[in-house]
Formats: C-alpha cells, structure tokens, sequence
DNA sequence: CAGTGAGCGAGCTTCCGCTTGACTT
C-alpha cells in the first residue's frame, strides 16, 4: 500500500500528477464535490444560524466509500484540490467526510499541472483555511435560500415547476432588455457617399468615402450634381505606422466565444469537444478564467515559434486576468505539447484543437506591423473632402498563425465594408478621375440579440456565474422555456441608390432583407413574465450588481473580516420578508393586455399566457357564449402582437375541401402550417401561405407527401403491414407500429426475419429499470424517481 | 403539429458549483 495518498478533483488530472510523483504516492480524484446539501426544504435551519443538513449524494458513494478505505491505509493524506473557494471546500468536506485527523493530513495547492509546481506544493504543505471554506458555505447557503423561496413564489404566482436564481434569473434578464431594446428601436435612414477614383490607370482604382453622411435624399443629391462639373486631387497625404498584438490565450469564456464565431459550435458543444481533448491529454483544463501560462509553457511556445517561424516571431508575453472575480486556479488553456500543430480524431475535435493551438501560440508571437495611409480628396465644388485608406502589412508576427474574430457588436458599430485595401502611389496634388460615385441609403442598425456565446461574455463580465456553469446555466433557461434559440425570418425593406457615372445621375430603389436572426437567444413569453414579476418584487437580487456585491462580502469573509452568519442574516432577513409580503400580496402575472374590440361581436380582444402558452381570446368568461381562443404563432408575443396580427389567427384553422371523403383542414402547429388529413399531418412547403391554400393545392400537397413516403420504404413484412425497413435520414431502420427500431451492426437488411423485429420489438420496449432498482437504498429517492420521470418526459415531448 | 383555456387540490417542481460517465435521440 502507497505512503501516501493524494486526492484532486478530476481523473484525467490525477492520472497525470500520478506519473509525476511515482510509487510512494497513490493519486485519486474526488470527482469534484462528494458532499452536497440535502435536496429538501430543511436543509439548511435559518432559525440555528443556518446550520445545514449535508449528504453524499448517490452518484458519489461509490466514490466516497473507496478513498475512505484507502485513506485509513494511507500514512499521510495530501488534499490537493483547486486553490478556490470550491476547490477549499472540497477538502473540508473530504476532511469531514472521510473521517481524516489533522495531525496526518496536509492541504496543498498548485496552479499548473506541471512537475515542479507539483513537487514545489509537495514541499510547502498547509492547513485548511476555514475562513475561505466558510465564504464557500455563504455561497452555497445564499444560492439555496434565493433559489429554492423564489422559485415557489413564481409555482404559486405564474406557474408550477418554473425556477428563479441569481444567476439564470440575470440571464433571462439580460434577454429579456435587450429584445425590448430592439422593440423599441428605430432606425434611422442616412446616405453614405462612396467613390472610386483613378489616377490615370483604371486598374489602380481605389475606394473613397464621405465621412459624413447625408440626412436626406434631397442633401445627397444635390451633393452627386455638384460633384458631376467638379475636379478632385489629393489635398493631403499622411502616412503611419501601426500595430496589432495578439489577444490571450483562452479562457472558457473566450474558447466558447471563439468557437461559436470561428467554428459555429454552441457552449454546449464546444465543452463536450474541450472535454474530450482534456481528457486524452492533448490540453490543459478547460474550465478555467484564467489567461496565465505556466513557465515550461512559455518556454516551450518560444521553442516552437522559432523552430517553426523564425527568432523574429518570438515574444514572450505574460497576460493578467481582467475580470473581476476570478479566481485563476488553472492555466489558461493551451494545448499539452506545443510541438503538435495538428492531432487525430474527429472533425470537431480537430478544428478545437487547432483554435486552441493557434490561439496559445500566437499569444507568445510578436505584433502585426502595418502601414496605414490616409488620403483626404479635394472636390473643387465642395467644401467637404472625401477619405481614402489603405493599408499595407509590414509584418505579419502572429497574424501569421491567427486572426480574432469580430463580435457582431463590434461588427455592427464599424462600417460594414471599411477593408483594409491598398491605395495606388499618390501624391499631393495630384489629379484624379472619378470613375463612378454613389449616395446609398444606410440604416442605423438595433443593438444585436445574444449568442449563446455572447451570453456568456456579458455574465462573464458581470462576474455572474463560473467556468464550469456557462453553459449549463444556458441550458438552463432553454430548458425552463424563458429562451429560446432560433431562426426568425427578416422583413424586406426599401433603400434608395443614387448613382453618378459618366456626367449623368440615376436613381433607384433596392430592396433589402434585416432583421433575418439565426442561433440568436429570444425571450418567450413565459420568460418575459417571470422576468417583469422579478423585476417588480425582487429587484435586489435580479440586479445586475447583486452578485458582484455578494462576491465582496464572501471575499470579506474568505479574509477573516466577516462572521459568514452575520452576512447571511443580513441578507436573509429582508429577502424572507420580501418572500412572504409577495406571496401574500402580489398578483398572478400573466401579462394581460386588452388589444381591441371585435368588429364583428363588440366583444373586447385580449392577450395573455394561458394553461397551454400564450393565447388571444375574444370575449370573456363572464359572457353567455363562450370566449374563442387561438395561440399565438412563433415570433409572436403578447408585449408586442398587433390587434391586426391577433385577427389573423382566429382565420386558422380553416377548412379547405374534402379529399377521399375526409375533410381537410389547414393550421398552424409548432413546426409551422399544416394540413391535416384523416389523423394524419402534412406540413406546408416553404412560401405557401396557410390562408389562401385552395383544395386542389391541398390534394397536391398529400399526394406528394404520400409518394414521397413510399420512395423512403425499402422493404415491407408481409406478415404485418405495420412492419417496414425504411430509409431514415442516419441510414436504415424499422418501423414496427409506433415503435422505431435501431438495425443492430452488422446486420444485413436483406436477412432481417419478421421474428428478428418482434424480438428487437420485445427488446426496445421495457427500458431503464435495472439501473434504477440499483438507487433506491434510500427511500427519499425511491420515492421520487418515479414521481419524478413522468411529468418530465410530458415537457420535453411537448416541445 | 389536434383538442384545451375556470377551479378544485395531492404531490410534485426549484438553486449554484465542482466533477464524469451512462443514458437517449
């Protein structure tokens, strides 16, 4: 048996130190957090200083039970997990937990997973500092008593199972401002001038802009007519020097904006990608915030840079973290071996890799140099000059290996179409002929809606959250239905172009499409009213600041200034009062709006969340004939569905004919119009508007569905007409009733038996009870597994 | 993908942060 046993946090890390540290040392991981509250209300007592209740959950006893016994054969115990609040708490629980004495346990910490960092925090053991263990208990306390007073308020005020929390809550609300931002904005129309010139050469023309935009048509063109007579020449010439540096290596936050940008991965996907890399020792711990490397890093990158690019590519460089709030137990990440540009595996895990490796790289390579050249354009007729500018890389440096991405904010605050192109040799004085000029109409645009991977950022920036909840939290409130990521369709617009070409002015109008969003975060309804219910009751903890405020008083109380209880006395007392006053007091939220009157009835037409979503409804309960209800479509929303908009709806949905004697009807569903045959679904092809589809387009429109189904059937069983192969769109698979059946490897179809699908049928059908038999020592969760699996697979069927 | 839309009421839901697999589609 080792001397010694070591614990942290995660295998692939232990694996790692375990070579490292050689036989006397046994290396084991906690697998993060052993010991977690109680999931009941009485967890925690705010009556006896808010004692709490802890327990291993289930998924950790195995777990706990191991290190137990290995740690009462280990002479000496080393409780190496992360230098954080968490990371310090974990030992105290292990401590705790695994029944350890203090005379042969030691804490150390490490910042890097790299030998002599490992050996160094061999050499300089601690005890564990309870003031930080305590901040970590005030945070675990706090997130309990919001999430779990608040989320009840919002089952008995708005609806059951919805849930509210400093940080998703913030989240919601972020999206929530922003959309209203939009809603409100309107854009304002100015003309751009842009002119290209030449200096005798057509070949060497170049591009010139007005700074100044026009605020009408009028002003824009009176400004093409003056330039039709005038002459143009360089007034002025300046020439400068200019620089760019590398941005820092990734942190989780910059990994999961990057590879939402560069790669179109969402957070999600982008962690699991990370995770595997980390997993097969090709990078460095992927949750992290901090930007640092560690020493045998660095100079390894410098070894490469100037092996592979040249000693003038080389410059060490050492980033500090600007975030405020974090708390850098980790490197940055990078990859584990400089030296390999490129890795095996599948395509995602490939391209990850290389952004991680260029990034690294690059954040140790030397600046971009450029020279930049601005020309101001004399117009003869007018008191304005026109600007050119060109750009010419002097160097590439790091620009060589990587180019950051925009942000679409940064996007949409530069010009669309400013580049960097190269000008002609010019010089003062010299006369240019004007190949052509244009006045576009140019809107101002509305603020972006948020990436996931924006998201991110901005709680990232608000110091909300951690490395290892972005993207759970943005699960989160996907999963609860206050957001929702997808596609809206944009509006068409009119813009006007004046052109001048050869002497003569000519005018136009274009069409353009905005407002068209793709993977960009919208509030629903359901979202907007916990919102504005929050804002309203709880505007303490839904502010931007309460946790940057919290974080204050935990550091307090990580440094020994604050008693952790009197903080959360201080806290709790106003927000339970706040609690009770809302549950006894407030309304129940759904967000009504009366939107007009009904020509027809002179009933009143309003808008509302409903039972099911949100609904438009004319008349009301109270009436002698029943009020008629619709749901609102996507993209539609109580806060801003027009009285026009909510008369629509009720046209749907619409009989259009019969058709092998059974009435066809057209509506509008989740997944868009519809027509609806005998039971069966036919969705509409793109363009087709649900209103106006005639009875022979409908017919159509079955007939193609049917022939197209019968093309997918690849075989059918004759012994049961509800048994086919068909052609799925991941490859083969059978069709047995209700039931789809997976074609087990190897198999071929041709051999395939009708007994082989009622025994695969038999198989597929009972799932999932053996692993659960295995959890229930405990009766707390034998009753609630159960409880627990039918109303959460209604929710997420419905969707 | 329909239909529904009140209120009654048992028993349920819910937080954030630290880690991986074991699940399904």
């Amino acid at each position: 048996m080792a001397k010694n046993l070591l614990i942290v946090e995660s295998p692939a890390k232990a694996k790692t130190i375990e070579g490292y540290l050689g036989k006397d040392f046994l290396v084991k991981s906690s697998y993060g957090h052993i010991r977690d509250l109680v999931k009941t209300d009485d967890a925690i007592d705010t009556e006896k200083n808010f004692e709490q209740k802890y327990e291993v959950p289930s998924d950790k006893k195995a777990v706990v039970s191991e290190l137990r016994k290995l740690a009462k054969a280990a002479e000496t115990v080393w409780l190496a997990s992360d230098e954080d609040r968490e990371g310090e708490a974990i030992s105290w629980h292990l401590f705790e937990t695994l029944g350890l004495k203090d005379e042969n346990t030691k804490r150390i910490v490490f910042h890097e997973i790299t030998k002599p960092a490992i050996l160094k925090a061999i050499d300089n053991p601690r005890k564990i500092d309870y003031n930080l263990v305590n901040a970590q208990q005030a945070r675990r306390v706090l997130d309990r008593l919001v999430g779990f007073e608040l989320s009840p308020v919002l089952w008995k005020k708005v609806k059951p199972s919805l849930s509210a929390g400093r940080v998703q809550s913030v989240a919601v609300r972020l999206i929530v401002d922003r959309e209203r931002e939009i809603n409100k904005f309107e854009p304002e129309a100015a003309f751009k001038i842009v002119a290209f010139f030449h200096t005798g050469k057509v070949k060497d023309s170049f591009k010139a802009e007005l700074p100044q935009r026009f605020a009408t048509e009028a002003e824009a063109t009176k400004f093409l007519e003056d330039c039709k007579a005038a002459l143009f020449s360089v007034k002025n010439l300046e020439t400068k020097p200019a620089k760019r540096s590398p941005s820092a290596p990734f942190t989780t936050s910059t990994l999961q904006q990057e590879a939402s940008r560069k790669l179109g991965f969402s957070v999600a996907r982008t962690m699991q990608v990370a995770q595997r890399l980390y997993e097969s020792g090709r990078i460095t711990y992927m949750r992290t915030d901090s930007v640092n490397l560690s020493d045998t890093a660095i100079e390894a990158a410098e070894k490469e840079i100037k092996s592979a690019y040249g000693n003038q590519y080389h410059k060490l460089r050492k980033y500090k973290t600007k975030t405020s709030g974090a708390q850098e137990a980790h490197e940055a990440i990078r990859p584990t071996y400089f030296s390999e540009h490129t890795i095996d595996g599948d395509a995602s895990e490939k391209r990850l890799y290389e952004l991680i490796w260029k990034r690294a790289i690059a954040s140790q390579m030397s600046e971009a140099e450029f020279e930049r050249t601005l020309a101001k354009i004399d117009i003869s007729t007018r008191t304005e000059d026109l600007n050119a500018s060109g750009e010419v890389m002097k160097f590439d440096g790091f620009l060589k290996v990587y180019m950051e991405s925009l942000d679409d904010e940064q996007d949409s605050a530069m010009d669309e179409d400013s580049d960097n192109a190269i000008l002609p040799p010019l010089a003062v004085g010299m006369p240019l002929t004007l190949k052509n000029m244009s006045a576009t109409e140019r809107f101002t645009r509305p603020p972006a809606r948020y990436t996931e991977a924006a998201l991110v950022k901005k709680l990232e920036e608000l110091g909300i959250g951690r490395p290892s909840t972005y993207a759970p939290t943005i699960s989160t409130i996907q999963n609860r239905g206050y957001v929702i990521k997808e596609e809206r369709e944009g509006k068409s617009r009119d813009y006007r172009v004046l052109t001048l070409k050869d002497a003569e002015l000519t005018a136009i109008t274009k069409t353009e499409i905005t407002g068209a969003e793709k993977g960009k975060m919208f509030p629903t309804d359901i979202g907007v009213v916990v919102n504005d219910f929050l804002v309203e009751h709880f505007n303490g903890i839904v502010d931007f600041h309460f946790t940057a405020n919290v974080e204050k008083e935990f550091d307090d109380i990580a440094h020994g200034l604050t008693e952790w209880t009197k903080m959360l006395h201080d806290f709790y007392g106003p927000f339970h009062s706040e609690v009770e006053d809302t549950l006894v007091n407030a309304d129940r939220a759904n967000n009504e709006r009366e939107l007009g009157i009904d020509p027809v009835s002179g009933k009143p037409v309003s808008v509302r969340i409903g039972k099911f979503g949100p609904l438009v409804q004319i008349g009301s309960p109270d009436d002698e004939e029943k009020p008629r209800f619709a749901s609102l479509r996507k993209g539609q929303m109580i806060e801003t569905i027009t009285f026009e908009d909510a008369m629509e709806l009720f046209k749907l949905p619409k009989k259009v004919g019969l058709f092998e004697d059974k009435e066809m009807t057209v509506a509008v569903g989740r997944f868009g119009p519809y027509i609806r045959h005998n039971s069966a679904f036919y969705s509409l092809p793109k363009g087709v508007d649900p209103l106006d589809v005639t009875e022979e387009e409908a017919i159509q429109i079955i007939k193609d569905k049917r022939q197209k189904d019968i093309e997918k059937v690849i075989r059918v069983f004759e012994e049961n007409p509800d048994a086919q192969i068909e052609q799925g769109r991941w490859g083969p698979f059978i069709r047995f009733g209700k039931q789809n059946l997976k074609i087990p490897k190897g198999t071929e179809i041709e051999k395939i038996t009708y007994a082989d699908v009622l025994k695969w049928a038999e198989a597929d059908a009972p799932k999932g009870k053996a692993t659960k038999a295995k959890t229930t020592e405990k009766k707390t969760v034998a009753k609630k597994a159960p409880a627990k699996k039918a109303p959460a697979k209604k929710t997420t069927k419905s969707k």
